[in-house]
DNA sequence: GTGAAAGCGCTAACAC
DNA sequence: GTGTTAGCGCTTTCAC
């Protein structure tokens, strides 16, 4: 075999990468053959594309994605924003997403904002610096920077984990002042007339309270009592609300929470407490998580999939950088309630 | 008709994205200049700043750093390979390296293996071809071309969750098996005997749960049962799982769980089987999770923090980036046995 | 089927 | 302080 002036060296050494400028001269053929014989192996010849490859394997080469994306101008990374990864509605929508995306081989550059608008529109920018092919968001409510930037940008966005009649392109989610009607509606039925709503102050936590007190009003009943507890909160914030609300309006005879979570911690203040749920207090929770048919009693919740939103928003991303067109760009996945034992 | 070189502003242009030259034309000054307004302003004088300022302003001038990391091969982004961000120990790291790494405009690539070296490899490879600046690895075991590529990119590496002799760079994690050792010696010490183990079988369960049989034995007691359960397992697995136990092994006097999860997802079966915990049976968690004080009874439970975990790991990673020489590149965060109720 | 030329938008030297 | 000259490693377009 015969190969041009010492260009093997490539072994362990951090000093320069392989490029494809190597890989071809080690091959004898000019870097585009090696170009192809990556990304559109069928139009190069059985015999060079194996003498290629077998030299990319035994050189160790790995393209470099940056290069290609900037010429390319598609970089295969998509970014997702949450509020924080720490709550498993938000992780299984970015499992969903990574997932899905990683089959096409696209990669997920994460990023979290704590429920502050500034943070997410520095996050914007920083994602649109990096030329992501597109941005996924949670819920709909956006600076208008935030707005003005994506709509510069250009690049697929989907808003998650609510609805709008202005998306700023395409949305997966559901209705949640309508799943917290539901919810009203559902307590009323079984009878609850002084309800509660024990939650955090993000835009979809307020709507899905909005929700429940539209419908309790609606039925004539009397306004919730309207516990606000920090954003992010998990089961102790629950304990600690229940305990609250259980001294100050002893009266109320069922809570809805704006997560399972804090649903959970209020049941299980109720089981150390020896409170009866539901016969004394019913409760409620939002998202059916994991936690939500385990705890005792079983909870009554509504039922959405933060995985299914992942999923789906990566199916559209995907397809759109496919160049499909994407008849729906919103998508709603609904919602519906659950009953168990805790109502 | 040519090229002409649109230097209008971008009002809303999907077509080419501003960049510095636009900026540069506009402001009447070469692009470098630009250049270092944005990364070294101190170099620039104070008008001239000014006047570039505004026009980045204006026109909605955000730097490509896929060209800058290209030219400058330093991308700023950091890649985190985790089983799954479903399970909130990975979420809580992943959850600590963001937030350090943003502080300093890092990014954060998330990969998820589900537990597979395979994939783990795959996404190595994939990271790398991006130019990572570092990566971040779960654990310790990882196959022979992962070490490999690792080797021959020359990146900064850091495995988390467990503790080696051979670090492929640098470690942030604890030691397992001592961990397991450290609660057998603990249960035995209470009293109990007849010990179990329930976990999932990845390299980190299997250390703890050798670690514990190993203090048993050395204690004179038998040897545990071992229920093995899949990865990736959440609460209604240790609801099944103690189930199976009290069932096929009804002698047994204390449990030890690979983590808190599953150990609240068998309190709370215990609870509905009215089965008192821990004259019954004694449970003990690991990971000392959120949920882990908050069942009836409180778990005792292994102390350890994957946030730490997180912000540890980005800050060797920020002081290798920042050329500074990291004298520890070991870093045992270490673990205690936290006494509840449940035990 | 294969290759040459021309950038992609930026930073790193080195000049002025 | 500011500008000039070279690339970074790849894809694209068009030629053969």
């Amino acid at each position: 075999m015969k190969r041009k002036p010492n260009t093997e060296t490539a072994a362990a050494a951090p000093a320069r990468a392989v490029t494809k400028e190597d890989v071809a001269r080690a091959a004898g053929v000019s870097h585009i053959t090696v170009s192809r014989v990556i990304n559109t192996p069928e139009k190069v010849s059985p015999e060079t594309r194996a003498r290629v490859e077998s030299f990319i394997a035994s050189m160790g080469y790995i393209p470099n994605m940056l290069a290609g994306g900037l010429a390319s101008r598609r970089t295969r990374i998509v970014a997702a924003i949450v509020p924080t990864i720490s709550h498993s509605i938000f992780a299984e929508t970015v499992r969903g997403l990574s997932e899905k995306l990683s089959e096409q081989g696209y990669q997920l550059l994460l990023g979290q904002t704590n429920y502050s608008e500034m943070e997410e529109t520095a996050l914007v920018e920083a994602f649109i610096g990096r030329r992501v092919d597109g941005l996924v968001l949670t819920g709909v409510q956006h600076t208008a920077r935030t707005r003005q930037r994506l709509k510069a940008a250009g690049i697929p966005v989907v808003e998650t984990w609510d609805l709008t009649d202005t998306p700023i392109d395409m949305l997966v989610g559901f209705d949640n002042h309508a799943a917290g009607r539901a919810m009203g509606d559902y307590l009323i039925g079984k009878g609850y007339r002084r309800l509660a709503f024990i939650g955090g102050e993000d835009p979809r936590g307020i709507a899905r309270f909005t929700g429940m007190r539209d419908a309790v009003l609606a039925h004539g009943a009397r306004e919730p009592v309207h516990i606000k507890i920090p954003l992010g909160s998990f089961l102790r914030s629950g304990r600690d609300a229940i305990g609250s609300l259980l001294r100050d309006h002893p009266e109320v005879d069922a809570v809805f929470f704006s997560n399972d979570v804090i649903a959970a911690g209020a049941a299980l203040e109720c089981i150390r407490r020896e409170i009866r749920v539901p016969e004394q207090i019913a409760l409620a929770g939002f998202a059916n998580l994991e936690l939500a048919p385990e705890v005792t009693p079983a909870l009554t919740t509504v039922q959405i999939s933060g995985h299914q939103i992942g999923l789906n928003t990566a199916e559209m991303l995907l397809a759109r950088f496919n160049g499909q067109h994407v008849a729906q760009p919103v998508c709603d996945l609904g919602y519906s309630i659950i009953e168990r034992e805790s109502t």
